[in-house]
RNA sequence: GUGGAUGUAGUUCAGCUGGUAGAGCACCUGUUUGUGGCACAGGUUGUCGCGGGUUCGAGCCCCGUCAUCCACCCCA
């Protein structure tokens, strides 16, 4: 027997309606913000990535699915969605238009990590990018449409907030920060010890509880943002308290993926175990550059869906549509007809044996159908039809034109 | 990549100090030969993850391997 990968997993039934129900709520949300699909391929040049998310990132340093196909390329699955959405935007040229774009997107993605709880090889993102709005509101606007996704699905969460400066004043603080870790370096564990020279930032996300205590007295970038960041920051949460939206300032809140700058947020739930993060996302003004386009701020987020599948509350779907059977083999042929008239409107399930009314009726239930509809040896003399609501336990014969 | 736990019927699990497997649920059939969801009765299903080893004999012990889960790490 053949076993789907580690890390990869079906979905049905239950499972694969909930994952469906999140994405048509997402979508509509999304569409009512103003956002257009967009579909992007899943493989993609390695270097793409390598200059979108980072080669300092965990993602692309160890995690990416990469390869070298057969015409010698050196490509990658997806590990997530903005950096070809941005390529994609850069390659129709949109960056030269003197207009904004919005696109939502989802689909799956691949990081090669061990598998636990919430966190997959391949698993569906659900995301949003917004171009050339380099306005506040538009970070405000986006946190808000995540909290209508939420809402409208039933889930609970905490939203996180930071800001992570621009290249204006992240530099600096970048240096006072590695001078101050490297005078308690030694009290710094092994990890820290390596990402001082990496990537500095995240040694303020160590989760180690000796580091932490050292870090209380860091310095902090919140403190030390350029004024543009900070009034912009400033505003972002006197929009949020306007809005009612409950958040935290997480100054130790650092995206993963080095594009990120300004505005970050992360939307997390306490019920779904370690991996905790349902929603993340933050502003990235330069990465259109980076890429190669011409300088387009932007904003943009992505949702996991399988860290929210547990947490949906799915709407109750009661009996539906008709089932149909023969109790005698000559009514059989008389089914489709009335099968294919009824699929116009209605979920119809046919049932090609003839059974017993009993076996009918259990299958009728079993189908989840509300109408169960049999011609036996009688309603096929009289051209007429045997009709029971499973729900009123109402049944009556029509005839087959009334029916 | 590191650590811990677990791998027995479709599923959830039991299996005492080693003697060739059981329960609930699910499924199928019956309980007036044309009436469902309930109840009752009966029934089907397993190379006990895989490969070695110890033993007269292993689901139970040992080694290896694979997989799953949880955590670290990282992130959605």
């Amino acid at each position: 027997m053949i076993n789907a990968l580690r890390g990869m997993k079906d979905l049905t039934f239950e499972e694969s309606q909930r994952f469906v129900h999140i994405i048509t709520t997402a979508v509509s949300i999304a569409k009512r913000y103003g956002y257009g699909y967009i579909e992007t391929p899943i493989l993609e040049e390695t270097a793409l990535f390598k200059r979108s998310v980072g080669e300092s990132s965990d993602i692309v340093g160890k995690e990416m699915y990469q390869f070298e196909d057969k015409g010698g390329n050196d490509v990658c699955m997806r590990p997530e969605g903005t950096a070809g959405v941005v390529r994609a935007f850069i390659s129709a040229k949109l960056d030269r238009q003197p207009q904004k774009f919005k696109f939502y997107y989802y689909g799956p993605m691949f990081r090669y990590e061990r598998p636990q709880k919430g966190r997959l090889r391949q698993f569906h993102q659900f995301g949003c990018e917004s171009f050339a709005e380099a306005s506040v509101y538009e970070d405000f606007t986006m946190i808000s449409m995540i909290k209508d996704i939420f809402d409208a699905l039933g889930i609970g969460y905490t939203l996180q907030i930071n800001s992570l400066g621009c290249p204006e004043c992240m530099p600096p603080y970048r240096e006072n920060l590695v001078s101050f870790l490297t005078d308690i370096k030694e009290e710094l564990c092994e990890d820290c010890n390596r990402r001082i020279s990496t990537n500095p930032i995240r040694v303020l996300d160590c989760k180690n509880e000796r580091c932490q205590s050292l870090l209380s007295s860091s310095p902090k970038l919140i403190h030390n943002l350029c004024e543009s960041c900070d009034t912009d920051f400033a505003k972002l949460k006197a929009l949020l308290d306007q809005a009612d939206i409950a958040y935290e300032v997480d100054t130790n809140l650092v995206r993963g993926l080095d594009y990120y700058s300004k505005s970050a947020f992360e939307f997390v739930s306490s019920e779904i175990g370690a991996q905790s993060a349902i929603a993340g996302g933050g502003r990235y003004d330069r990465l259109v550059e980076f890429l190669d386009g011409r300088a387009t701020p932007a904003v943009g987020f992505a949702i996991g869906i399988e860290r929210i599948m547990g947490l949906v509350k799915l709407p109750e779907i009661g009996r539906e549509g008709i089932y149909l059977g023969a109790m005698i083999p000559e009514a059989i042929d008389t089914l489709f007809p009335i099968a294919q008239q009824k699929r116009k409107e209605q979920k119809v399930t046919v049932e090609y044996n003839k059974k017993s009314l009993k076996a009918h009726l259990k299958g009728a239930d079993k189908a989840g159908a509300k109408i169960a509809a049999v011609i036996g040896e009688d309603e096929l003399k009289n051209g007429t039809i045997w009709i029971k609501d499973l729900e009123s336990k109402e049944e009556q014969t029509l005839p087959l034109e009334a029916f």
